[in-house]
DNA sequence: ATTTATTTTTTGTGGTCACAATTTATGATG
DNA sequence: CATCATAAATTGTGACCACAAAAAATAAAT
């Protein structure tokens, strides 16, 4: 999941703050609706309001965060339309990604992908959800990546950070990697059909998971009264 | 082609700048390879330095601008295989907007998008290129939107932000609106699959066109050396 | 004339501040 | 207890500046 604009060039600090935030976001620290302050980060991470400010602005554009108004911004509420739009995207571009990929796939990129694959077996074990969602991440994205198509990781990149905070929703039932097993023998004996079935399926498995958790709960249990 | 993060909010001095930028590039009105400062434009659209930082840096994450090392951006320099990932990734982004979009469209951005067919052949006799180039987006764009999928929206903006800087390529000859009249006819009888098709094929000629200029100019004809 | 070393200029980064808009807290009134 | 007007605190925006890094220009040497 190391997917810079800025290519092998010395990280500025709002690279940094970014890269905080961003990872923050991805494995639910915070609650939907949670409001995000350019001053309040500044003094968690410790930097002046500049790079924060840099990084928030980044993140509304990606989607990663909302601007209700033009002086809030705050972690994005989860909405059935917006689950099902980006899942209906995701299910296009990673099968496309994984097809790819197989193609092009190296011996120690395979290599890695099983080292997280057994990684996130152990995490689930422990019951680490924020490990479990990280390992995850760098399951598909090393896989991913290794298609070698670079506008196309961006653009699933931005739908992952899109779906970052409906994952808190997934604690309570952490597992289900059974489908990486299958893409992983798929990509191994070199069937890239099979390998972007896999994908689809751990995709739609997941939302579809996220979408009964949704349904039930309608928008509560969220810090915030939520618009 | 209005599509900000930041809707019904009134636009600050940074949302203008990235506007403007973003115009210029969508029209080729710099070549590729063109260096862009902030002072620079700053003084060009007379504001202070810290709008533009913020424009040019959100370009630069959207692959409108590109940063080949930490203290230069410029505009993009054309390149087959980046021109072959973006077209692949639009042959499937635009038809499905296009499908969706046929569902849910009403007669007035019906209406609109024959009003901006035929501007286009006329800023297309006058020989007008920005018009044209910025009246084919409005049609593309219009259509899109009708989908009512903000995500996919968003998306396929930002593949078109990649390619501005190619469409320099285009202006000797600058024609070919016979598919915008295809599709109108699918859309207009609910035929979302023929309009796809369409789609698919504006963009298809529009791209081999594109592939063929850039293999004959091997990169050359830029203000810039060019690495 | 060409290459190399050195100086000068340019450029992005990040810190700080004033300001206006907005949100939140407060208090009065019914 | 609820409602609304008002005041206080918070927040994003944009300007400006100092600094270091990088790029460009200049000078020196072969």
């Amino acid at each position: 999941m190391k997917l810079s604009t800025r290519n092998n060039i010395a990280p500025t600090l709002h690279d940094r703050a970014y890269e905080r935030l961003k990872s923050a976001l991805m494995t639910s620290a915070f609650p939907p609706g949670h409001k995000v302050t350019i001053r309040g980060c500044a003094d968690a991470l410790g930097m002046s309001t500049t790079p924060i400010r840099t990084a928030i602005n980044r993140l509304v554009t990606e989607g990663a965060l909302e601007m209700p108004s033009s002086r809030t911004v705050r972690v994005p509420i989860p909405t059935i339309e917006h689950l099902q739009e980006v899942t209906q995207l995701r299910l296009l571009m990673e099968p496309m990604a994984t097809k790819a990929a197989v193609l092009r796939i190296d011996e120690d990129t395979l290599q890695k992908l099983e080292d997280h694959q057994i990684q996130m077996a152990s995490a689930a074990a422990r019951s680490d959800f924020k490990k479990y969602l990280a390992l995850n991440g760098a399951f598909h994205f090393t896989l991913y990546e290794a298609s070698q198509m670079l506008v196309l990781c961006r653009i699933i990149e931005t739908l992952w950070q899109q779906v970052g905070p409906y994952l808190y929703l997934l604690e309570p039932s952490m597992r289900g990697i059974e489908f990486h097993a299958e893409a992983l023998r798929a990509i191994r004996s070199g069937d890239a059909d099979a390998a972007a079935a896999a994908i689809h399926s751990d995709i739609r498995r997941a939302a579809d998971h996220l979408m009964a958790m949704l349904a039930k709960e309608p928008a509560a249990a969220t810090t915030e009264p939520a618009e």
